[in-house]
Order: structure tokens, then C-alpha cells, then sequence
RNA sequence: GGCUGGAUGGCAGAGUGGUCAUGCAGCGGAUUGCAAAUCCGUCAACGCCGGUUCGAUUCCGACUCCAGCCUCCA
């Protein structure tokens, strides 16, 4: 890519957008607030990672090297709560569900990030993350064995959500823990009881707060500073407030550039969370539809904005899907981009959309114009255009990690099938049955089998080079 | 109560100080033995009240409503 304009993004931090500006140019540091693996993903925590996987891609598209972080938390009082009731160990549970993560990630098209750091194998660089801050004043053994960080210590507090400490306190409705010095402080070790994993540590063995492992591991693989750190919409406060308290403390220099946070997903106007129980995990919808239809109705909105999660709302991500995929249905594509460029501004139209602050909901109108455009060549018998707007479709989808399967296996459903009793031998079997009924002009029997298929939710499609079915949606 | 967002046509969802979002749905036409798909055309919107402006859905202020965070949650 040359002179591009620039890349704009929002930084929850100054709630602007900015120009990206990265430490180093051409080079890219983000971390992202992976999950705690005590149960299978959700499609919260789908949004997130298809989120920044398509960030990721488009970074790397516009040529910059991107080193992408996200953690798995592996150990924390519900994992511990977890494996006790499914008597297994956290080493069990935790690889489990690791497991099941990534072959739904795998599924939804989102690429590994480079590094998976798991907060077990950093115990060591979190101690001395907690030491130097205990070193530095910022934090304090307390007499239950706990280590606790004096927030009222750090003068930024707050800089992040716009959060002012004695009104925080007023209306805090946190217990008074008789053993901080003051409410508003976080546990960075927790003293294990007897018969809980634990580690060894200066202050007894126990365990590390939540969101110490996030600053020990983000400055571990990226450095003290670095560019983009990302996260889930109920992220920002306490954790990634406290995560700047801990690392600014700790190092003295600036932790991150550019905080950015995925929207909500909502079912009935409420968020999708573990806690309302109000969850649709990534397999649960799986079983319905394609995956990338769910990769669709997550890209068709703007990552920052609120979705809803609805029955209806899938099924148009898979009607527009559809006409993608109908487009480039029967065509080989062919890469040429001269004539494509005498055809049209798509390219440059879609990243100016994706420029502005990755807005995935524009580019895709762009790529609707394009699918127009190939039918329009298709319709003109121009192979050449059609071949080269088909390749281009597919490349810029690509980009966001979409329309990258094969049309005919799409618009047959493959993934649906499996719930359907008919056979495709059956299908072809009846197809041909009805040509020749078509040959002998007995319209009746020909409609007959349309009709016939049909309820049986197959749709056929009398072309000139001869009938072709989908499943209908 | 404090702090963030948001309110756009039947639905979903971008965007803009003054002619087009886009997709689905609808309507009319082309095409088709029929149908589907496709193409062409078409309908339709900016929560409410003020202000700034020649002109505001877009900027500013008030209001109403919705959501999120303030407690583990992506």
C-alpha cells in the first residue's frame, strides 16, 4: 500500500478519534483482554475476538507488522469454584475449555493471536510486578496475607472511565474490607487458603488479583509502552483503570496509547453475561447456521456500537450473505486489476471506511456496490469484468476475513444440511427427472418436482446452462 | 447519584451543515414455460424543545427515553 491517508481510531481514553500514530513506525504492540476459561465462549466474547481479528488483519493489509497479545486468565476463584464442582483439577478445566475456545475461534475465521500468554506461566514476572510496586509504596501487605494496591497513592486514578475518587467512594457500594486501608483498593496476591492452588511468593503462598496478571503480561511481551490495548465494553473500569494504576506506578512511563473497546452484545435490550444467564454460546448457534453468518452479523454493525442478538437478526446476516455469495456463484475468479480499476473505486472506497476508525458497516456497502456491479457484467456477458469484480470481491471480503468460501458449498448450506434428512444424489437425481419433463413440455410434472423440493426447503434455479439448487433460507 | 455511549425510513445499519448510504422487506417494470436469482425504477427517516446559520438529521443547550460501567463478567 502506498500513501494511504491516515488511519484514524477511537481512544476510549480521550473519547476521540485519533490518527494512528504507532511507537514504532510500521509496527504495531496490541494487547487484548482474552478470556477466563471456566466455560465455552459466548458470542460476547465472540464480538471481541472477531473484533480484533478483523483490526488485525486491516493493520496488517495497510503494512504494518502487528505483534498481537491476548491473554488467557487461567486461574481465578471461578475456575477454582468451577473445577471443584466438576471435580476435576484447574489444570483440566482450564485446558478444556482452552480446547473449545480456539476451535471456536478456528471456526469463526479468527486468525491466533501471535502470543497466548496464560497468567500461570507468568507467576514469576508477577511477583516482581507486585514487589517493585510494594517497593515503590504502591502497595502493602495486609495482616490476612493479602497484598492490596493503595489507589488513593496513584494521582491519575481514574483518567481512563473519568472516575473522581470521593464520589466513587459516596456511592461505592463495595464492602468494606477490614483489612484494606482504604475501600477503594484491589488485591494484587490473594493469600490461598490450605487447600487451594497456589504459589509460592514474599507474602505466602496464594494466587494473583486479576488484574495484575494483565500488567505483568502485556509489559512482559510488549514492553512498557505500547500502542493498542484492547478489551471487552465491561473492561474499562475497574480493570483496565486498575491495569494503568499497577504499570504507570510500577514503571513510571506511559502504559498504553490507544485503548480500544468492542460494543455489547444484547439479547431483549439487556447484555449477553454470565451472570444474567441471558447467554448464547458460540456453539449453541452454530448449530443453526453458518459461522460465518455470525462473522457477518458481528462485522455488519460497527465494533464499537451496541448489537442485538435476535433469531431475525441472523437470519438477514444470512440473506445478505447470500447475495455475496450469489454474485460469485459460477464464476471463476481472476485477478486483474487494471480492469477493475477502469470499472470502479471500490478499492479505495473501502479503505477509506476501514481508514475511519475500522468501519466494517461502510465497507461492506462498498462491497454490496461491487456485488451489483459483477451481476450488472454478468448480465452483459463481459467474463473478463466478471472474473476480475469476483476476484476483487472476494479479496476485499478477505480483508475482513470474509466470503472466503466456496459460493456453491455456501448457498447449499453445508453446514445446515446436516439436519436435513434429503441427499444432494437424491436432489440431482430429481433435477434430471425434471428435465426431461421440461423436454417433453409436461410443465405440470416439471413444477410438480420444483414444488416437491421445495418443501423439503430446496430452491431451484433454471439458468441457461442448465439447473442448479440452493437451500432456501 | 456519578461517569460513558446511544435515539435515523417497516426492520437492520452507516453517514453528512445544503442532490445517493447500504442490505432486507414493499411496490412497479424487464427477464423467465413457471419460479428463483439478477437488472432497472420506486416509496420512505433522522426522539422532543429551543438556539446558531441563508440553510441542521448533522453544530450548541435543555428535556425525554434506552443501554453500559460504578460488584465477577468480553
Amino acid at each position: 500500500m502506498k500513501s494511504l491517508p491516515q488511519l484514524k481510531i477511537y481512544n476510549t481514553l480521550t473519547r476521540k478519534k485519533e490518527v494512528f500514530t504507532p511507537l514504532e513506525a510500521g509496527k504495531v504492540k496490541m494487547y487484548v483482554c482474552g478470556i477466563t476459561v471456566y466455560d465455552l465462549c459466548h458470542l460476547g466474547h465472540a464480538r471481541v475476538m472477531v473484533a480484533f481479528d478483523m483490526i488485525t488483519r486491516y493493520l496488517r493489509t495497510r503494512g504494518y507488522e502487528v505483534n498481537y497479545v491476548r491473554n488467557i486468565t487461567d486461574i481465578d476463584d471461578k475456575i477454582l469454584k468451577r473445577a471443584d464442582e466438576n471435580n476435576e483439577t484447574i489444570g483440566e478445566l482450564t485446558e478444556r475449555m482452552i480446547k473449545a475456545m480456539h476451535e471456536d475461534e478456528a471456526k469463526l475465521g479468527v486468525l491466533r493471536p501471535d502470543s497466548e500468554p496464560r497468567a500461570t506461566a507468568y507467576i514469576t514476572e508477577i511477583i516482581n510486578l507486585i514487589q517493585t510496586l510494594e517497593e515503590k509504596g504502591y502497595a502493602y501487605a495486609a495482616s490476612n496475607g493479602d497484598v492490596y494496591y493503595r489507589v488513593r497513592k496513584f494521582e491519575n486514578y481514574g483518567q481512563l472511565t473519568n472516575r473522581n475518587l470521593d464520589e466513587m467512594q459516596a456511592g461505592s457500594r463495595v464492602e468494606v474490607d477490614s483489612f484494606k486501608e482504604d475501600p477503594l483498593d484491589f488485591v494484587l496476591w490473594k493469600a490461598a487458603k490450605p487447600t487451594e492452588a497456589s504459589w509460592p511468593s514474599p507474602w505466602g503462598d496464594g494466587r494473583p488479583g486479576w488484574h495484575i496478571e494483565c500488567s505483568a503480561m502485556s509489559t512482559c511481551c510488549l514492553g512498557n509502552t505500547f500502542d493498542i490495548h484492547g478489551g471487552g465494553p465491561d473492561l474499562p473500569f475497574p480493570h483496565h483503570e486498575n491495569e494503568i494504576a499497577q504499570s504507570e506506578a510500577a514503571t513510571g512511563q506511559k502504559y498504553v496509547n490507544t485503548w480500544m473497546h468492542a460494543g455489547a452484545v444484547r439479547v431483549d435490550q439487556e447484555k449477553m453475561s454470565k451472570s444474567l444467564g441471558n447467554f448464547f454460546t458460540i456453539r449453541d448457534v452454530l448449530e443453526k447456521y453458518d459461522a460465518e453468518v455470525i462473522r457477518y452479523l458481528l462485522l455488519a454493525s460497527h465494533y464499537r456500537s451496541a448489537i442485538n442478538y435476535a433469531e431475525s437478526a441472523l437470519q438477514d446476516a444470512r440473506k445478505n450473505l447470500e447475495r455475496f455469495y450469489t454474485a460469485l456463484q459460477n464464476i471463476k475468479p481472476v485477478e486483474n486489476a487494471d480492469l477493475v480499476a477502469s470499472a470502479g473505486e471500490w478499492r479505495s472506497q473501502f479503505f477509506s471506511a476501514m481508514d475511519d476508525d475500522f468501519n466494517t458497516p461502510e465497507a461492506f456497502a462498498v462491497l454490496f456496490d461491487l456485488a451489483r456491479s459483477l451481476n450488472r457484467a454478468g448480465l452483459q456477458d463481459d467474463q473478463p469484468l466478471t472474473e476480475a469484480l469476483a476476484f476483487e470481491l472476494r479479496d476485499l471480503g478477505g480483508i475482513m476475513g470474509m466470503l472466503q468460501q466456496d459460493a456453491d458449498d455456501f448457498l447449499k448450506g453445508k453446514a445446515l444440511t446436516r439436519q436435513q434428512s434429503i441427499n444432494p444424489d437424491v436432489i440431482e437425481t430429481l433435477i434430471e427427472k425434471r428435465l426431461l419433463a421440461k423436454q417433453d413440455r409436461n410443465f405440470a410434472e416439471a413444477d410438480r418436482i420444483r414444488e416437491e423440493l421445495e418443501s423439503q426447503g430446496i430452491l431451484l434455479k433454471d439458468t441457461k446452462d442448465g439447473t442448479s439448487w440452493t437451500k432456501a433460507s
